[in-house]
DNA sequence: CTGGCTACGATTGTATGCAATCATCGAACG
DNA sequence: CGTTCGATGATTGCATACAATCGTAGCCAG
């Protein structure tokens, strides 16, 4: 792996968990020494981030870590309601038996790590759960549809989004997969659109409760 | 504006208006000596291409200008086809006149350049074609959606999109966007998303006339 | 006391040199 | 004759030095 790349995912995961507050400043130098490359991979890696919508590049005046607002959160729940429900729609008639499988796995080893009690791990459960949503855009079969959910969802948000979950949110969460898996099971287009839709705005509504959803139009 | 922009900028445009073929390679020393400036922002502009999805980049390989598959194009247009109505059902709603005056005037041009004869210039036809359907996407309200059509888009595809257009399709297209801007300054968001619906439906037949939409689901 | 100006330090932007990697071509071997 | 290995040239990856720009602190004038 190439020092760039290195860089890169270090950063990323600096990012996506926490150990690089919102609006921190992010130093080329600081960074460089830190990782012990030079300058322009950091440089590299940064252009990179800005371009995830990770970090906001200002000429001139360096880097920092990016935020969002509940504006540009609301924003972002709009699209994914829009996009997330359309890779459900065609995932369902596309996704294999061996695909399905996993993610019947997946479900398992979600519902238990989000288990309230000791064993509890909500940052592996949000990394599940990304995984769950990917590989339906990727089932989809549209081949550009995983990367513009990514290119928007930028996942910090939504890195910590389980611990902003009641254990109501919680379970009602994990039965909308579940439901999304049945719908899959029986390659009903409708019924995955609409499971994957509800999964979308019962989310927004979890991390936006206050924001009233003016009209559609 | 500094070095990196300036490469950025001359590369897309190059690109964009097929200075630069598809596929064809692009050798950092030969860039920087064709731009007068040294590798590093040669570099970095060819990183932005690449984010943009301009170009493919290869690690140790170089850059190639990005070429798009039958199929890649047909995912783009389903995409647009889910975004762009999106935004014009927004934009019907929350347009202001003044900007809605501009795109009239916008109309007035494209149809001007689009009249076939001597005066008839595809290349700024699409150009002006671009910023209305951006125009709308900025319209919208949703601060991610320009960027998230944007990045999917990859306008290459498109600037030479109506070199391929029938007069008649032309002329639809015309219509289209006329009544687009009616249904806007009727503020009805259903007629705006059902004419902007036809209106990306239209174009990926032109430019997929073979392919069949195979079902939804 | 406030406002603006200047000099300085810190940081980013750019250029260039060196190291590492890859593609090409040719030759030796099976 | 085809295949594989190795040398070589070209190109990218990385490091570092230098230039340009920005933020800040302090001073001076009003």
């Amino acid at each position: 792996m190439s020092a760039s790349d290195e860089a890169y995912a270090q950063l990323r995961d600096g990012i996506l968990h926490g150990r690089f507050e919102p609006g921190a400043r992010l130093g080329e130098v600081e960074l460089a020494e830190t990782l012990g490359v030079s300058r322009t991979p950091v440089r590299e890696a940064l252009r990179q981030l800005a371009a995830d919508g990770l970090v906001d590049l200002a000429p001139n005046r360096g880097a920092r870590v990016a935020t969002w607002s509940d504006a540009e959160l609301q924003d972002t729940f709009e699209l994914r309601g829009l996009l997330e429900p359309y890779g459900a729609r065609r995932a369902a008639t596309r996704i294999d038996d061996a695909e399905l499988q996993r993610l019947e796995a997946l479900c398992d080893d979600m519902e238990r790590v989000g288990r309230p009690g000791p064993g509890q791990d909500l940052n592996l459960l949000s990394q599940l759960n990304a995984d769950l949503h990917k590989s339906v855009l990727a089932a989809s079969g549209n081949t550009k549809l995983l990367g513009l959910v990514g290119s928007v969802v930028s996942v910090p948000m939504v890195i910590r989004t389980f611990h902003r979950y009641s254990p109501d949110s919680l379970e009602r969460s994990h039965r909308h997969h579940r439901e999304l898996l049945a719908s899959f099971r029986a390659r009903d287009p409708d019924w995955a659109e609409s499971v994957m839709r509800s999964h979308i705005h019962a989310a927004r509504n979890v991390l936006l409760p206050n924001t009233s959803r003016e009209g559609q139009g």
